[in-house]
DNA sequence: AAAAAGTTTAAGACTTTTTTAAGACTTTAT
DNA sequence: ATAAAGTCTTAAAAAAGTCTTAAACTTTTT
């Protein structure tokens, strides 16, 4: 699911783009000012930033300026009022993809969204990665890699990795699992789990065999190692 | 020298655009008609289209609309008189990139044509080039070369080993080849796809017998091979 | 030391993919 | 409009790969 920075000061605009973009199958992150924006940003992970251009702390035109320095490739949508020529040449120079002016139409809005995400997702030609010591997570090649060794995961070893490396500090149960890869009624007295869980262990192992990945955590489930 | 197509059957504002194109250091070239633009776009090498909406031969949406069908990631700024959003929502769902209003400002105009191509410099990386291995996808001649074999390919063989030469380390599903190829929902249980990976492969063998190209990724979809 | 929890192995059940072939459909040429 | 050629879809059986189960083994907790 796509993750999407909403920067807006005014709670109630925030809260309605959130609304919006929740129902439209993303998953929408609030940051109320430029220096929060920012912080979030460093995190990474964002399909796309919708940006308010009137912000406390650092404004908008500030906050698309660091990021791009960053390099970041990121999608900017910008949500402003003015709309004299002037600021659209700038924000389109600064590295902004797009802007909608405020009030705007929620299937306007919608429609943008999609259309840059579709495209980024087209031009980025690889997937997302997520990475936890030496491993990488190739959410494009379903596999994962250390260095450019390969692990050759299934589908469920994958997914298994994948709901874990998602979340790296937490304990997952083995209900958390099944609900989560096989998506259904946990039904207790199976070791289908425990099985997967060695077979993808053997494989990380096979690829880097001077870490541990996957820590049980006795009693509860298993977990990320630190 | 970036070269950009010019599609806009009015002549004066055609000659205006290309001068403005030109003294700004890009090569414009013009084409008057839907059908004309789809030629031009056939030959490749253009790093912007400029698309006037209305167009004798071939509207602007339906040139749009081919252009996308064959994969082409080329930027296309929609000229529109029209602005009601429902046109705007069409225009960004079909792959436009950005619109400008006429009559329209030369100065907004050349920074969205700058924004646009300093972010598909970006994003290219370097010029997506279909060849993979021995075999190279000839995108005028519908087909796929090993050296001077043809490969035969019929429509949707080549529409299906085009999308995956243009993503080769992204692995498509069942889904996302139907939907790209075929172009409507996908209905699930449908053997279709694994015969034309099936009869594709035979093609691809018959020209180039030593190597593997579409690799199966078991549980997920297809790829084209490391 | 006993009980509980986790790990590993290997075999068979199960699912997904590949291939083949026949008929439906589409396109092209006459 | 019709015939011919080629392409696409469907169905079914074979092949390949993955998942689950069960049982034996190891580690941790009480």
């Amino acid at each position: 699911m796509e993750k999407i920075l909403v920067v807006e000061d005014d709670a109630h605009i925030s809260e309605m783009l959130c609304l919006l973009l929740g129902q439209s199958g993303y998953l929408p992150v609030a940051a109320f000012s430029g220096t929060e924006a920012l912080l979030h940003l460093g995190q990474g992970g964002f399909g796309l930033v919708l940006l308010d251009l009137m912000l406390p702390g650092k404004s908008g035109e500030e906050v698309l300026e660091e990021l791009r320095k960053t390099l970041s490739k990121v999608p900017v949508i910008v949500l402003t009022a003015r709309v004299d020529k002037e600021t659209t040449i700038k924000l389109l120079r600064l590295g902004a993809d797009d802007y909608v002016t405020k009030p705007f139409d929620n299937n306007e809005l919608l429609a943008r969204v999609e259309a840059r995400l579709r495209r980024s997702d087209d031009e980025r030609g690889e997937a997302a990665q997520l990475t936890h010591k030496a491993i990488r997570l190739d959410l494009g090649a379903f596999d994962a890699f250390a260095g450019d060794k390969k692990a050759g995961l299934s589908k469920r070893e994958f997914e298994i990795l994948h709901l874990m490396m998602a979340n790296p500090n937490k304990v997952f149960t083995k209900n958390n699992i099944y609900e989560s890869v096989w998506g259904g009624e946990f039904w207790g007295d199976d070791n289908t789990i425990n099985v997967h869980i060695s077979k993808l262990r053997g494989k990380l192992f096979a690829i880097s065999p001077d870490e541990e990945y996957v820590q049980t955590v006795w009693g509860i489930g298993f977990k990320m190692s630190d």
